[in-house]
DNA sequence: CATCTATATTCTCATTTCGTAATATACAGA
DNA sequence: TCTGTATATTACGAAATGAGAATATAGATG
């Protein structure tokens, strides 16, 4: 049960299910999400935590970058369920489509260093 | 989007998610979950208004009582897919196998009216 | 070593959420 | 109509949540 609340809890925000959302279409370091979302650094780098907690995510270090990826579902029945139902689910959603057109453009080279 | 956290955060909390795992078995009415729930009226009512704006339950009238149980999922393809899921997800959840088990002993004749 | 840079963590605040008690409503039966 | 019963709503407190600013950490580079 525990289990299942937190995958659960996990995906009812807004903000984490976009970042599910892109991640499918690739990987993905902290700030170029934050830079997709238009949020504060440390809000992202949360939200991260709480997908990674819940299965849904795994990052690896490349340098000083820390790179996102989807899990493949194995850590738990309901990870894999959500991840496939998320693979369709929300496509047609303005916002989505709208992140997904802008994906291209986000590079981390451009994106990080102020 | 909106539709879709709606039906997450109604999934995220452990006593509506027991409330749809009782509703499998039969339909209930709210001194009945409230028995089973060992919670106060006032908080199942909540979290029954909270799953049916979410298109997870419907209710009926009948007399004094009201009897909630589950849709068929016709709401949204989030309402359609969990429900599907949550037929079988915690079956084997010690507490949920403890609650259905107690089931057939809850009977509104016996738990209302005190 | 000194200094960037990307990310994580901590602090604080506003909002939401979950729970209860108290009250309101709806309706059945005497 | 009066009473009792089942449920919904309201009021309110405690705890969790989401946001940003500030700070800490880790690692790359000069």
């Amino acid at each position: 049960m525990k289990q299942l609340i937190k995958v659960m809890k996990a995906l009812s925000d807004p903000s984490r299910v976009k970042i599910v959302k892109m991640l499918q279409h690739r990987v993905m370091c902290v700030c170029e999400i934050q830079a997709a979302l238009d949020l504060a650094q440390s809000t992202v780098s949360k939200h991260l935590r709480v997908l990674e907690d819940a299965g849904l995510l795994r990052h690896e270090k490349e340098g000083l970058w820390v790179n996102y990826h989807l899990t493949d579902g194995s850590s738990s029945p309901y990870v894999a369920s959500l991840l496939g139902n998320l693979k369709h689910w929300l496509d047609d959603d303005l916002e989505i489509v709208h992140l997904v057109e802008i994906l291209p453009s986000i590079k981390r080279e451009e994106v990080c260093k102020k």
